[in-house]
DNA sequence: TTTAATTACGCAAACGTTGCCACAATTTTA
DNA sequence: TAAAATTGTGGCAACGTTTGCGTAATTAAA
């Protein structure tokens, strides 16, 4: 459809075999300088642009890095694509963004589309459905690099990056019990999440050290993490339904904790004379909603390039790396008036 | 490298050649049904997945859509994104995002490693500093699927689709014009993007009609689209400077909007007393910000369903299609305490 | 029974590129 | 002066798939 120009073209214009046009287009020590400044100049003028799927096929790197993330209308992850998307365009690289919507199939089908289009490595953050990891252990075993960030597997060894959760939300509960709270409820991701359990360990961590116990019962887990308004306000109703109630609450995630501020309007609930909220958020702007937000925000956008670092470190290692560490970035609590 | 099952595989392993195994495997007339079956069991037992690569090389579809926007943390375009993924998913296409972070040059080199990389078609939203069009021109001419939404180009003649922003800012402009505001303010995009034009026309028509004159002073470009903080801060306090100082502004995108709110809190205009503020936004909460905003909001799911369906509508035509329409879908006022 | 039509399959080329091997021409070494 | 090494180039296979053409075996028509 495109005809393009290829080294065919450029050969038959010059009266030279495509091998030959090939080398000299890389640069090779065999060709003569002259004929290399006729081709490159020749290839210069039409402007020829080597076929990147005919390079996919003999197997070469061809500069593209996928992303999958479960949203991408999430600030968390906007960001983070942005700051993978700084590195790798530095680097040449271009990225491919895929979104698996929370769903273990779209994940599962959108990897596979993206390790046949031949990426030269993955940026993953699982699904919160993703409990088997056959998909990516296999194109891992097989040798494609990949990096997990934010919601990482223990079964696979590669890099990782994560934002330390579980300080952020030791933290963050505790100054909820500094501020007198005591009845703290935790509303949160999906259960096989790494970090709803890392953020629920902080959090159970900071109740016990404060001598408050723990209670089950005002743990609420979201399976959609928020992307599913109802589940807030269910999970809401559920905690204000008990005989104990809370008076305060952790949130999770960044939908979780707008819809939650919204689930507490509609339950005419006062924030934070009823219901004092923190939450994992990356909003840019927390001081303009009503109450302004007490965030934990994540550094998504360092997230996402130092994921990239090394993901482009593993491709570009002419040796296999068997080294591998978990970044653990430090997050940021910002106290305002919802607490 | 990921060594993945190949038609010769099969070919091997069942005595047949790969062109046979190939027919079989499209269902070809041809072929016996035994011997479809047979394949056909096999393949789906061995999980075997056709190389998209090399049936790119072939020249074939590959059921890939390439979208570009300019920014993906931006509501508008992360619930188009979302309605083109619908729609594309149920069509069995996947999609490749990428975006121009509002530069030329980017947006360039993103649509041609898309081409490139043969996606079936291009679902773009221009970035705001695009005034030259050769590079998709170009690929339109060699007979790519196009489609363009909300920031449309005139001169490349194909399915387009947009929000009715003319009706959209005479509405808003009208609203706020009764509720007795006079010094109607207006911060867009930048100046020769579709939107910004349509919607400075809305703005004006509604003044003039309403007996107010309209003050060229009074309209502030915001070439960064509110990506820059700083810009839309400038932009008030150009506004507030002048002599004759706005008692409303209308603003043009997600990100203005917000920021806007957010300069007005800093100058200590209180919203809307000193200054009220309407603006164009896809924020699912508008009702949570202090103060709860009037919002346009445009059916961006729908834009991207509607385009997603335009461009396969284009893809698997027999065909060529010449006649081509703009769709114009309706914007949605909510008048709430900011105006 | 001979010829024609049909069925079911294989061979080989093609897509754009790379890389191994071969080979002629030139230069160096013995 | 013959043999060997070097230089610059072309030929060809390969990556995985599709497809036009050829053909053997079977069936139908004459």
């Amino acid at each position: 459809m495109y005809e393009a120009i290829t080294i065919k073209d450029i050969g038959k214009a010059l009266g030279l075999s495509t091998s030959t046009v090939s080398r000299a287009l890389r640069g090779s020590y065999e060709i003569s300088s002259e004929t290399k400044k006729l081709v490159l100049e020749y290839a210069e003028k039409i402007n020829y642009r080597p076929n990147p799927i005919a390079l996919s096929l003999k197997g070469r790197r061809n500069c593209s890095i996928g992303v999958i993330v479960s949203e991408i209308a999430n600030n968390f992850f906007s960001q983070a694509i942005n700051g993978i998307e700084s590195i790798a365009y530095n680097r040449g690289y271009h990225i491919i963004i895929s979104q698996s919507h929370e769903s273990y199939e779209r994940e599962v089908v959108n990897i596979q589309h993206l390790a046949s289009r031949s990426v030269d490595g993955l940026l993953v953050s699982l699904s919160s459905e993703t409990k088997d990891l056959s998909h990516l252990m296999h194109l891992h075993e097989k040798g494609l690099p990949i990096v997990f960030f934010d919601r990482i597997p223990d079964e696979i060894n590669t890099f990782k990056v994560i934002a330390d959760n579980q300080k952020a939300s030791y933290d963050a509960t505790t100054h909820l019990i500094k501020k007198g709270y005591k009845k703290i409820a935790h509303i949160t991701n999906a259960v096989n999440l790494s970090i709803t359990k890392e953020r629920l360990e902080g959090y159970k961590n900071a109740l016990t050290e404060n001598g408050l116990t723990f209670n089950p019962k005002f743990v609420q887990y979201c399976n959609h993490g928020g992307m599913v308004a109802e589940e807030i306000e269910e999970a809401l109703k559920h905690l204000m339904a008990q005989k104990q109630k809370p008076d305060a609450v952790l949130t999770a995630s960044d939908r979780i904790t707008t819809c939650l501020l919204s689930a507490a309007r509609k339950l005419k609930l006062k924030v934070p004379e009823n219901i004092a909220i923190v939450g994992f958020t990356n909003t840019n702007i927390p001081e303009l909603f009503n109450p302004p937000l007490t965030t934990i925000r994540q550094p998504a956008f360092e997230m996402g390039q130092t994921a990239t670092e090394l993901l482009i470190k593993i491709i570009e290692s002419k040796r296999p790396i068997t080294e591998f560490e978990t970044k653990v970035l430090d997050t940021e609590l910002s106290i305002r008036e919802s607490s």
